[in-house]
DNA sequence: AGGTAACCGAGACGGTACGTCACGTCTTTAC
DNA sequence: GTAAAGACGTGACGTACCGTCTCGGTTACCT
């Protein structure tokens, strides 16, 4: 997988040492074309095929930066500037939390939200995509959520007993589980959960 | 899709009017062959020709009784013994959700758990594979869950507001969860969701 | 390779097991295809995709029945009827090798000699090829030869300790090295050769 | 093509005008290379790619002095020293064909004979080609051969009406045959065939 | 008892996409 | 200006399955 591999070139700035630099140009438009596809397809119906076709590219560019479909299609997706998780600022531990699953289910509202959920469905055949989709999506989100958890466990408005791996999966769990089952994010799911979420994570 | 088929054709006992039967034999043996391949393969990587080979089987047959690979899957997972759904009676009602719960979690123990994870992800694609998918397995643990949490709102053992969908996302979710994020559930992953169950759907 | 499979499928009548029986129309369409493409292409920029795509066929197809492009061109060309190698009864020996050499050469003239002589070519890096070219194309008329020239030596028209097959190597390789050089064949050529020929194998 | 560029650029000592010279390492280091994967591959299966990494060099570097694969092998295998063509004096006119039909088939034995086949086999669906193997191989040995047939015309051991074109046809014919066919020169070969030349080409 | 209808296995069919290979060109830095 | 390095667009390869089709044959019911 090479989500960002944008940064990997330029790392300190002139690491490059012989032959043909990698087209940037190429890069972009693969990208761009997978987008641009993945609005009108399914991940499955997309083809690395019709990918080069439609970014003016050779499969072999595709195919020398990343090993398959599915890790050009999640880089597509999360190297999207919406896809950055910048946590903001927060009162309390617990309004993190709620942040971050706002944050969270608008990400995945509408079309980015279906692609999401194929991306999830196309790794689970593949222990290696599986660990990338880990990596590349969710950990952040683990390690933000993490955060406020340890915060509000050390301020005392979480239980100082809480276990964090499992508040996490009780967290995300409904999102993911609404995301799979082809249900989408309205307010009601919101209030709600957000109220058991409370209750479930209460001194 | 076609989850036990074999009623369908034999229902109100001999209503069958000409013709050769359809060959029970086939049937089993496509599901076995399907089963037993799914042991060494991932889902993705099935073929529908592997499984008529290895079932002695023409691939006519099974496109006959099954639109697609998706629906023998799903029929010859769910329509396994361990997968039937039956209530134990409960104590309380949250006693019945935590056995729910942890039936759930033993069905997709191992192997199983694996393969519905792979139906699950190939769901996502196809909208009409996600409604058969929700109708031949969801609804069961749906109805079941919505079953105990409408007893204890009318026994006050749960707030008299629940909102009974939102409750199943936060019950279900976590599982799900873990199954999609190829974590495997153990005995703290049981007992810590449970606590905070217990919390978030107390009265 | 697969020279006249026609009459393969077709050996005492009906001997057709089961499944879906070969279509011939596929069959025809295919060598039809690739003797149309060879005649504005030359056979190492024809394309297998190309003639499925022409005959409106699978490349599957073409590979179910053929191992490669090269046996595909050879099927196509040697089945066509001017490359049948009917002998004409002759008064002389020399008259029957004559003859011989003048159907090679009418039959290498023109497109078909070009075709013939990137056959002999794209052989010669694979020795299963070029087995499969002798025996398809060069026993044929090796056979008709050596018929000829048994003849005359024991008519006593040629000598008695002749080499049959250094005799053959000396009356067709002239021809094929004008084919290789990429020399055409006229009239002069013909006769010149012709009495150095009948000199070569006075008695 | 470019046969023996060697002599082309060192022509008149020091005649280059600035920037860095062309450097012989790489000009030889190439075609070595070329002979060395040669003796394990077919002309069809070398690849610039592999010669170009076996010698070390860029893949540019082979392509601004030749203008294609064919080119390269024609010079790696046509300028090793066994390939000249250096004519022996001969008493007789016949001897010294005999010489030269001798030393051609030495010259194709073994190895070398399966190359130059596949260089003649190549050349043949590209005119340019062809005539760049006319020219870098075949023309030395017919004006060889020319030579001693004119000889032997005005001295009277031919015919005065030889056709000198026909005749080398007939001389070299039988061993491009062979060669083409894939079957090697044994001492039998070369004594019945050279038997037959002798009556051919008597007066 | 014979006809007929739906089933069955086998396997060929037209397609689509795969991931790989080599082509010949282009674009860097280094000498 | 030439060299090595190596990325680029192109196009074909041979393979794997898809879902459909067409065979010869089989089993049952329904006259």
């Amino acid at each position: 997988m090479q989500v960002s591999s944008l940064e990997d070139v330029q790392t300190s700035d002139q690491m490059h040492k012989a032959g043909r630099p990698r087209s940037e140009e190429s890069h972009r438009a693969i990208l761009d074309a997978t987008r641009r596809l993945l609005t009108h397809n399914s991940v499955a119906k997309l083809s690395v095929e019709a990918i080069a076709k439609k970014a003016g590219v050779g499969k072999t560019t595709i195919y020398r930066w990343w090993p398959n479909k599915q890790a050009v299609v999640m880089d597509a997706v999360f190297s999207q500037p919406g896809f950055h998780n910048i946590l903001p600022a927060s009162a309390s531990s617990f309004d993190g939390v709620r942040a971050q699953v706002d944050k969270l289910m608008r990400q995945l509202s509408g079309k980015n939200g279906r692609v999401v959920a194929e991306i999830i469905g196309e790794a689970q055949g593949d222990p290696e995509a599986l660990k990338n989709l880990v990596e590349n999506f969710f950990q952040d989100r683990y390690n933000a959520l993490a955060g406020y958890l340890e915060q509000g466990k050390d301020s005392g408005e979480f239980p100082a007993d809480l276990d964090i791996e499992a508040a996490i999966d009780v967290i995300l769990g409904p999102i993911v589980f609404r995301l799979m089952t082809g249900q989408d994010f309205d307010a009601a799911f919101e209030e709600n959960v957000s109220l058991m979420l409370r209750k479930a994570l209460a001194a």
